[in-house]
DNA sequence: CGGCTTTGACCCGCGC
DNA sequence: GCGCGGGTCAAAGCCG
């Protein structure tokens, strides 16, 4: 995590994947020295955004959403953002269970697919939240957002801790995906992690659920407390 | 010693 | 109905 520090992101992309008008999934941190990079989303689906800060000191993924001043105080169009970075939103990449998806190395082969339904639709998630042995199935999706980065390392540091639940190698994929968890207490946030197979460089992030917190990395919420506490007043 | 990672097994949804 | 594949659990090992 802290190696998340030597981020380049030098090309950053993301996508967002929410399927509904929920409130933010996470709460994002707005460190003074990072340079923020927005996307606008698909058309259609207005109100929620991803962002991703980057830095001369490293760099951080912090999706946003709507109710965020500045995020509103960006508005570009989604045709203007893509052509100026060669970006393109996409509906489900990143969600296992679409069929888009199933083809293996969803993001880069979803190029314009705007399928955001069917991240939810047919699909549902369980979480073994029983104590008792059987899981409990959760019909609702959590919000997710998705990014596109290049970066040597793995897990970005967007501020957050997070623990690794589990690896998996996925069909299509040279490279396995690996789950996190946030170590926060009662918070079900999670995100995936998994390296393009063409290009070993690009790492796709995918953010589920909401923070029920502030950021609270090792560096960051030590000194941008009050730069957190005021995002995060939202 | 506590927290984290690794890794194999298990469960479930979906496609055929 | 069956098989495949993704997502999660949990035990074991590792590391600071």
């Amino acid at each position: 995590m802290e190696g998340a520090s030597q981020l380049e992101a030098c090309l950053p992309s993301l996508y967002a994947l929410d399927p509904y008008p929920s409130p933010p999934p996470l709460l994002a941190p707005l460190p003074n020295q990072h340079k923020l990079i927005q996307m606008p989303l698909v058309q259609g689906q207005s109100g929620n955004h991803g962002v991703m800060f980057s830095s001369d000191h490293g760099g951080g993924l912090y999706p946003l959403l709507p109710g965020i001043p500045f995020c509103h105080s960006i508005t570009a169009p989604a045709s203007a953002c893509e052509k100026a970075t060669g970006f393109a939103p996409l509906g489900g990449a990143g969600e296992a269970r679409t069929s888009a998806a199933r083809a293996g190395n969803e993001v880069a082969s979803t190029t314009t697919t705007t399928t955001a339904a069917t991240c939810h639709g047919a699909s549902s998630w369980w979480k073994g939240a029983e104590k008792g042995k059987m899981k409990v199935r959760r019909k609702m999706r959590e919000p997710r957002f998705c990014f596109q980065t290049r970066s040597e390392v793995d897990v970005l540091d967007d501020g957050y801790k997070w623990r690794k639940y589990g690896q998996k190698v996925v069909k299509n994929s040279l490279h396995p995906r690996s789950y996190y968890r946030c170590t926060h207490s009662n918070c079900r946030v999670k995100k995936r992690v998994e390296r393009l197979s063409e290009d070993c460089r690009m790492v796709i992030t995918t953010y589920e659920g909401r923070h029920t917190h502030i950021p609270c990395s090792d560096d960051d919420a030590a000194d941008d407390h009050t730069g957190s506490c005021a995002f995060t007043s939202f």
